[in-house]
DNA sequence: CTTTGACTTTTTTAACAAAATAGTCAGATA
DNA sequence: TATCTGACTATTTTGTTAAAAAAGTCAAAG
């Protein structure tokens, strides 16, 4: 009507929801984020979010995917860059990790309410451990081609050095006294993180002395 | 008053009700066992289990403190026939996997109500774990000692491996379906749990080329 | 095609009674 | 005196239901 009105082209209008809806769940997290509240956010009916999304979970689906890709964007671009099996190795955790920070919130729903994760959010979880573990497995192959690394199953290898960080991260959580990470944990998760990262490399390489792992 | 009455030394009658609510919390876990039903067990007053234990939290810690104790009398013994560090590390892995499946329903409990984790229940897992890494770190000197690892500080090097080990044992557990461990499943923990033992040995060995960690 | 207000349905919260369980104690028993 | 019990109280959990809040729908309007 009023010709000073904002008027946004239909191809950016979701990017306005998205960008509501994952300022809100980074802040908030999914369940303390209501339909209602992003729509008032950007100045429009809660309606008109369910003419775009037909469900919340939708909604928070597109954002979390959207991060994601984002996240393997960069992860790609890095990647390309390093020829290294080790800094590949290295670089991995070193993006994830940034890439964990940045989604805390969002994380700790996974690791705390994991029993009752909407299996949405598992199955994103999953993807994203497909994609770390994909990355893995290459960087473990190249070093073995090169002949710095020694081992049976890449695959597996991969699993099991992307629970370890899990696993550390998890550990690390569990002993945050408040939900919010202090500069302190951060760093202390990590060192530790490159440490476990660094002993495994450093296992897999001199690992022909001794019986294949 | 009956001659033939089954009459319990006093000295053994708190093994019988640490039995009882050993053999209850094995089987249903803390919340799910009550007082009333421990004492039915072994014919006995509700009220007489509080005349040996001051409260339910008191009797189960001593559960609990009984089995540490045995586990910790096997540890030592163990630890003791061995003199090399890579031995004994691996050994330790072992003997704290069984003792994690024996009392599987605990660490269940242990896990998933982590967050509502009695402080009780905290303190003692806390000291579990302060024996593990204790012996973890006086096989890691050991291994510096004689040569054969390299890195700058034990203690901590002892915790990120003790952190590692209980966060496979936790992805592990993340996976599974039903609340028992099937036999696939423990074999397959039992083997990451080697494995990652070994690289990370072997991250140490051969440590020395490259800067220490 | 997009948006909205008013609407319905589903989920969460609050309040409170009922049931289950922890914990107490005076007195019995040996 | 040391051990035990039934009957008790206190606390926690569970079940029920009404109110509130949030999700989700839709006919109609711009």
């Amino acid at each position: 009507m009023n010709t000073n009105e904002l008027v946004i082209e239909p191809e950016r209008k979701v990017d306005f929801i998205l960008k509501a809806a994952q300022k809100r769940l980074g802040l908030y997290g999914y369940e303390k984020t209501t339909m209602q509240e992003i729509a008032a956010d950007i100045a429009m009916s809660k309606a008109a979010l369910y003419y775009y999304y037909p469900d919340k979970e939708s909604l928070f689906k597109a954002v979390i995917e959207n991060e994601q890709k984002e996240f393997n964007l960069l992860l790609e671009r890095k990647m390309a860059e390093l020829n290294d099996a080790d800094r590949m190795i290295m670089e991995l955790v070193e993006l994830r990790h940034t890439h964990f920070r940045n989604f805390l919130n969002l994380s700790k729903f996974r690791l705390s309410d994991h029993h009752k994760m909407k299996p949405l959010l598992k199955e994103l979880y999953e993807k994203m451990r497909g994609i770390e573990t994909g990355i893995l497995t290459t960087a473990f192959l190249k070093g073995k081609a090169s002949g710095i690394f020694n081992f049976d199953d890449a695959t597996e290898l991969a699993h099991l050095f992307s629970d370890l960080l899990q696993g550390i991260r998890i550990m690390q959580m569990r002993r945050m006294t408040t939900l919010e990470m202090t500069a302190d944990e951060n760093d202390r998760l990590i060192s530790m993180l490159r440490k476990a990262a660094n002993l495994f490399i450093n296992g897999l390489k001199y690992n022909n002395i001794q019986e294949s792992v």
